[in-house]
RNA sequence: CGGAGCGUAGCGCAGUCUGGUAGCGCGUUUGGUUCGGGACCAAAAGGCCGAGGGUUCAAAUCCCUCCGCUCCGACCA
């Protein structure tokens, strides 16, 4: 491919509207081009690159047994009303009528789809396990849209699904994916871990993400050293030692005008956060639940809602508060709340802990020494894991002190159980003609953002550095005298050779000094650069040199040894 | 949804406070000189100054409404 025939433009400011690396590199490098929020044009380079992931994912799910479809992103309400779904995704799902007032959702996902399908072909266990997948575009109506392709309102995303006779099977298919994912980061290039994580909307019993670790990330994860327990944000445990329960006098009433916040009382009274607990009104599935928690620490809320085992939870409104708990929002607590039989729900920490500070029910007035077993109405069942872990904490597993990093989320896999296919019917029959239902897994990849990913991942000051299985080219010829006709046949030459190996390549074959083609270069960031110029030509050939080498490292070879010398340098 | 900032040429920006009919750099086109890490000279093209309304002799600039984009936050008591 001619430079000059291809859609490049390559800019050398950094575009106003983008904050991390990857998305200036994205735009500067004329891989991608904004059409507006959290939607993007693939430009010829970008969409190169995205063919190439593509096609390695396509590849290892092959690989693992997987069966490639493709499902209409315009997908009827009826199936997301069959799951439930239809109300439980909310305003994330972009919904559309057609001229017949039907109602539709492009698909944000597909597993009500797939399971429609599945279990419209499959009857008996010999057709089982099955797993399917396709790459199709997804939407999604995000709340905010940022940082490029990292999240965007449509992305391509692959998305497989497996179906299984028992929970036990499944294993085996969820074990498959994650094997399959993991050779598939890895030919990206990329570093990529596995991760525990919470299963969302989708519900289900047990899920990893697979994490690029990046500054620039959007998700919190608790790393172990110790022993390898990663484990997003959401779903990170910690283990607490047993609060230390001295016995305290009886609570009173102070006086505390004007404190609200944790910070403020603790600074009004001179004693820690650590000293107090933090109490929260939810509203679960409408009904006000207070939840308790060490001062120091947040509420997790995924935690909360899959212990309360609610549909919705959000922090109750105003009027909830005052009604549940007899005061305003910063003078809460658990000790003989307004509503008498009102749930009171604490983290584990809190279990045994005496003489604490929290709220009063009563507006400015906090009590001090209360024993929560002596003066709460907390049932033992009641107090969980309910706090988002720190730094610092505890691992579960092993003990040691966990770190916390920032992750980018490009894979998801789940066993999903019967959520689905219960709700579809989807069931086969064994060899006793039996009807049993079958059980689900499913496994995301974001397509798009991978390809963001590798750039955030791999890149310097001057530009991406490709690892050559994602690259737009892998090797770019700098024509450095296209003028010249003895020089440009050798360039061209060299193409028509590389091409004819299986290497793709592109010529800068553009009228312009020899500074713009290095520069971007670059930028571009080809894993393979060759200059052939009539100096170097003189010189005894051409030179080469991969993007992560320094302009020192540059090596003349001979025109005749050229491809096996750009061979060499892909292979390492 | 709340708050803040920004919308001026393909891209990055100045001009807005203090109204006088639009400018700089990059990029693009043509000609010339150059030519190994973003050259130089000359000429040129390219703008409903986000949209609509208002004030004024006169609006990119002042006022009102709307739209779009970016960032922060979304009630942690």
């Amino acid at each position: 491919m001619k430079w000059t025939k291809m859609m490049i433009q390559t800019l050398r400011d950094d575009p106003q509207d983008a904050e991390i690396d990857s998305h200036k590199l994205l735009v500067r490098a004329s891989l991608v081009k904004k059409i507006s929020g959290g939607l993007y044009t693939f430009l010829p380079l970008g969409m190169r690159s995205l063919r190439k992931v593509a096609a390695i994912i396509r590849e290892e799910m092959d690989r693992a047994g997987a069966q490639e479809l493709v499902m209409p992103i315009l997908q009827p309400a009826e199936l997301w009303q069959q799951s439930g779904r239809w109300e439980a995704m909310g305003p994330n799902m972009f919904k559309l009528k057609d001229r017949a007032e039907k109602p539709y959702a492009l698909g944000p996902t597909a597993e009500e789809e797939v399971t429609d399908v599945v279990k419209s072909i499959v009857s008996s266990y010999r057709q089982l396990p099955i797993t399917v997948y396709q790459i199709q575009w997804k939407f999604r109506d995000e709340i905010r849209p940022r940082f490029g392709l990292m999240r965007s309102k449509e992305f391509l995303m692959k998305d497989a699904y497996s179906f299984d006779v028992s929970l036990d099977a499944a294993d085996a298919s969820y074990q498959a994916m994650y094997d399959a994912y993991k050779r598939i980061f890895a030919r990206c290039g990329l570093k990529a871990y596995p991760v525990e994580a919470d299963t969302g909307d989708i519900g289900g019993k047990f899920s990893h993400e697979f994490h690029v670790l990046a500054e620039a990330g959007e998700d919190g994860i608790a790393f172990c050293p110790g022993c390898g327990y990663a484990a997003n944000l959401e779903k990170a445990e910690r283990k607490v030692a047993a609060a230390a329960g001295e016995p305290c006098p009886a609570y009173e009433e102070v006086h505390t005008p004007n404190a609200k916040t944790i910070e403020q009382v603790s600074a009004f009274m001179g004693v820690p956060g650590s000293a107090f607990v933090k109490s929260l009104v939810y509203a679960a599935d409408g009904k006000p639940v207070m939840v308790c928690v060490p001062g120091d620490r947040d509420v997790n809320e995924v935690k909360l809602k899959h212990f309360l085992n609610a549909k919705t939870l959000e922090l109750a409104d105003y009027e909830m508060v005052l009604k549940a708990s007899g005061a305003n929002a910063g003078s809460v607590g658990p000790v003989k709340p307004a509503q008498a039989d009102l749930r009171i729900v604490a983290d584990q920490a809190l279990k045994g802990a005496t003489g604490r500070i929290v709220g009063a029910n009563k507006d400015d007035y906090h009590l001090k020494n209360v024993d929560l077993a002596r003066d709460t109405a907390i049932a033992d069942g009641d107090y969980a894991d309910l706090v988002i872990a720190q730094a610092g904490d505890v691992c579960p597993r092993c003990g040691k002190t966990m770190e916390l990093k920032r992750g980018i989320e490009v894979g998801h896999v789940f066993k999903l159980g019967t959520k689905y296919t219960d709700a579809f019917k989807a069931v086969y029959k064994n060899d006793q003609l039996q009807e049993n239902v079958m059980v689900m897994g499913c496994y995301g990849i974001g397509v798009s953002r991978t390809v963001q990913a590798v750039i955030e991942q791999s890149h310097d000051k001057d530009g991406i550095i490709w690892p050559a299985s994602v690259a737009p080219f892998q090797v770019v010829i700098d024509l450095l005298d296209p003028t010249d006709k003895a020089v440009a046949k050798v360039a061209f030459d060299l193409e028509a050779q590389l091409e004819a190996a299986g290497i793709d390549v592109l010529v800068d074959d553009r009228a312009d000094r020899p500074g713009v083609k290095f520069k971007d270069a670059d930028l571009i960031g080809f894993p393979v650069r060759v200059v052939v110029g009539a100096k170097g030509l003189a010189n005894g050939g051409v030179e080469v040199k991969r993007r992560d080498q320094d302009k020192s490292r540059m090596k003349i070879v001979p025109t005749a040894d050229a491809v096996a010398a750009i061979r060499e340098l892909l292979a390492q």
